[in-house]
DNA sequence: CTGAAAGCGCTTACAG
DNA sequence: CTGAAAGCGCTTACAG
């Protein structure tokens, strides 16, 4: 078995009192015991037993991390910087994948609360009440969703949409698309919102609103089909790989990007220096995320003055590569173009 | 607090041992106690504390995966299948990210080992001294690489660097060039045996060495200069990132795949069916060796039969897209095309 | 079949 | 400043 607290207290010729002080209340020691026992228990590679310390001081030095997807490029960055957080704060990381799940959600939640001080969920699927249930029963810190007074890290969703936009109105496209992700998506709905708020400050210019579509390659493949039919020359699409299938559409249907349509994506996800062209799109420090919702979690699990804070969104960037460019002279000659398929938004 | 077995044993009016033994090893206890103990264990929500449990039993139910970067699909992979596993058979996963590190690598092993019932352990950079020290101390199942008796689960790297030279030799092709993974990769040390191997059985091949090369986008820029001054008519690329930077190297200098050179990858991230022309690559099933290797590690912590059997490779599988394709006419026309930067390996 | 008791490795009032 | 003792929530011989 490995070295205890007790056979450090014997080679140290003192008792386990004084052992388990000299590592976690050092000030409680005389200097010279407390050297000597360092020393000593250091010698002999002593770590104290996690479970035993957290049976009697009621903390587990355990976090978990429950996510949707880890095959999902957006949460392994959220990961890394969990795990990078709580190890630098001397916690371990509990990982659990929920593949999409909300029954699965539920329950990898319940077994967890026990085994941690607290769980950073990001929950994409589960209802807004299942989660308060969450809540309820643990500390809790929800990522890239908001809901009620739950603890949470968001990113500026607005802020990154309103910034496409300006870049696209600048390169002088007048009528513009959003390719819209999942209905049940939070981060969907908050960029669906600053679409609508963009064109209704904005009645000089035609947005219109594609959707919904899968937030996969897939989706891009129709969304292409309803971009090129609605007339726009320039496609939001609500993420990256929305926007290279829809690229990848637009090429089979004899178009390109820029040329003839720009596209810009959101998240920033690897693929988007991959392809050809490179993508515009949002960059979301997702690693950064991670790491604040640790600092978030711990503040409540820690009872810190920072507990409950109100965390501002994360500000997100928009990163123009070539993707994007300026709008087609077609659209200035044909400004009565009418869109097959669209829904109507400007000026409502 | 939550609900302990002192307050199921009050409810139910039985001794703590009762309701230990009713949960735990049912078979000691007689039909009607048990049957109660269950049911007021069940609706009062009670659920062991795993800490306790595991002073006395000496197991934790929790196994350690420690990865050199989450961000990397091929560890995402890898870790929803030791994840999805894990679960099943009732143990919680610890994750540990190493950011290629060595010295947190042998940090995060260290402290995990007393926490857990065993580690899987996916290790590039450490040495084999390292690692044979790390299984000393914890048992341990390596992931993508031998070393030893170590339990260790591995790809079948040969079978699948065959499988892409025979569908290219099928292509016409008879100069072709392998672009090399870091030296220090077990992966590459295996393809590139392989590769050699082919060569000394293939007098009549024309089979060039090019790299090493980082195994990034990065790295293909590179070796899609060398492959082009080689004068190979197909290329086999390290991984999948690498193959997509050739392929836009390729692109940069005027040339296009398969229709000038053919490329191939090795992996098959998401990536490979995102970018044009789709990569032909060898398939890893990454899922598959997560879960596979929880079966082995949980073998040898439980000592179960299979403890510390040789598992052997799992197959991987070539999956044919369109970057490649029938070697050009120009090779053969010009036979006597003499490669500028390159290893003469056919016929050694 | 069931219960009382010991003990896993630690922390923390409580004495001294 | 230091040690003996109690106890965290559980399991498991040991009696009965």
């Amino acid at each position: 078995m490995a070295v205890t607290i007790r056979d450090v207290a014997k080679a140290a010729g003192v008792s386990i009192s004084t052992v388990s002080r000299a590592l976690a209340a050092p000030e409680q020691v005389a200097e010279a015991t407390r050297v000597h026992v360092q020393e000593t228990a250091r010698a002999m590679g002593y770590r104290p037993n996690r479970a035993a310390r957290g049976l009697i001081t009621g903390r587990t030095g355990s976090i978990g991390l429950v996510v949707p997807d880890l095959e999902n490029p957006f949460f392994g960055s959220v990961c890394k910087g969990v795990q990078a957080r709580a190890r630098a704060a001397g916690y371990a990381v509990f990982i659990a994948d929920t593949d999409e799940d909300p029954m699965v959600e539920a329950e990898v939640v319940r077994s967890l609360a026990k085994q941690v001080d607290g769980v950073i969920l990001c929950s994409v699927r589960s209802t807004d009440a299942d989660v308060e249930h969450f809540a309820a029963e643990s500390p809790i810190v929800l990522v890239n969703r908001k809901l009620g007074d739950i603890p949470s890290i968001t990113f500026d969703n607005g802020g990154g949409l309103r910034s496409v936009m300006a870049h696209l109105v600048a390169l002088g496209h007048r009528k513009i698309a959003y390719a819209a992700g999942p209905v049940t998506s939070w981060s969907n709905s908050e960029r669906t919102a600053a679409f609508r708020a963009f064109a209704f400050e904005s009645p000089d210019l035609d947005l219109v609103e594609l959707g919904n579509f899968p937030p996969f390659f897939s989706g891009g493949i129709q969304a292409g089909d309803l971009a090129i039919a609605s007339g726009a020359t320039a496609v939001v699409s609500f993420n990256d790989l929305v926007a290279v299938g829809l690229i990848d559409r637009l090429r089979q249907r004899g178009l390109s990007a820029p040329h003839d349509i720009s596209v810009a994506g959101f998240d920033n996800v690897p693929v988007s220096t991959l392809v050809w062209p490179n993508l515009t799109t949002v960059d979301f420090p997702r690693v950064q995320m991670g790491r604040a919702s640790v600092d978030l979690l711990l503040d409540t699990v820690l009872e810190r003055a920072g507990a409950g804070r109100v965390v501002p969104d994360i500000p997100v960037e928009l990163i123009v590569r070539q993707s994007t460019g300026v709008a087609p002279v077609r659209a200035i000659e044909r400004p009565d173009d009418r869109p097959i398929l669209q829904t109507q938004l400007s000026g409502t």
